[in-house]
DNA sequence: TTAAGTGCAAATATTTTGCTGTCAC
DNA sequence: GTGACAGCAAAATATTTGCACTTAA
């Protein structure tokens, strides 16, 4: 059960593509890792999956290619209020902004969805008039799980 | 003109001694930094500033004073969308959450309050039943001043 | 007195850079 | 063919840990 939207496979590809990137064996490997993957990704885990597609991928490429989709506006970074270390987490940006919330006991992570922060993004443009590029919610506590989970990991 | 709210001198302090946590000469100059710093202060800014108060004020201690005042809730880390490297940045938390506004081009951080924030950590409470600890709100784009600027630096 | 805190050195974690050779277009 | 990309090694950045010494309460 995957808890996150995904896109369509080959999206990435499809779009930097459009915007007249090279593509190489290294990059399909990382971007299709980074598509089909239900959950956020950090660079260390990129790597060990997009190796098992082409073993030839290093590390230094997955973080040039997160800084080349990161600069091409392709993907949202997170770091998910650092619960398992100070590494980033990575997603494909979606169409509509939403909140993560991140429980500091089980190390979940849900999303949210909601009308309020659109509205939100509508108020920072129109009273800051800021051009928002990216915006992140985090949101660290106890999902509803954990608190009554008593005293249970 | 300080951009924050700051908050009583002391504040950190006797927040500490109220939960019983032992003060010392390096707190005491690290705290007074915090509290005084008129933005954001990352740890190595924090550990130049304190040891003008402080000549023994030590890197590490800079460290696992922003450890002991996370574990406390007393501060709040983020990251400002690493416009200027890995490091975070730390700040009183505030009695009401705001949003960070930072700009990619001038690097300056806005801060925002907004009915809609409040309304939206009530959405998070009311549905998914999450205790909400921390809420970091951190846009990235352009702001006004730098989006009619034209091409200047 | 003594548990908690500190400094120093070293280690770790994460990400970036330089350079040389390779490949997509 | 050539400019962009990849790999490897090494560096840079940011933070944490181990341990012996110091200090607040």
């Amino acid at each position: 059960m995957p808890e996150r939207a995904t896109v369509p496979e080959g999206y990435l590809e499809a779009q930097l593509l459009a915007k007249g990137v090279r593509m190489t064996r290294q990059r399909k490997a990382i971007l299709r890792v980074i598509e089909t993957s239900g959950e956020h990704v950090d660079a260390v885990t990129l790597l060990e999956r997009a190796r098992k597609l082409d073993r030839k991928v290093d590390r230094v490429t997955v973080y040039r290619t997160l800084g080349m989709l990161k600069k091409h506006g392709l993907v949202d970074e997170l770091d998910l209020m650092h619960l398992h270390g100070g590494q980033h987490y990575y997603e494909v940006k979606p169409g509509r902004h939403h909140l993560h919330l991140a429980c500091r006991k089980c190390g979940r992570v849900e999303e949210l969805h909601s009308e309020l922060l659109d509205r939100l993004e509508g108020q920072i443009k129109r009273e800051k008039r800021f051009l928002i590029a990216d915006i992140r919610v985090e949101v660290g506590g106890l999902c509803a799980r954990c608190q009554s989970d008593g005293a249970k990991p």
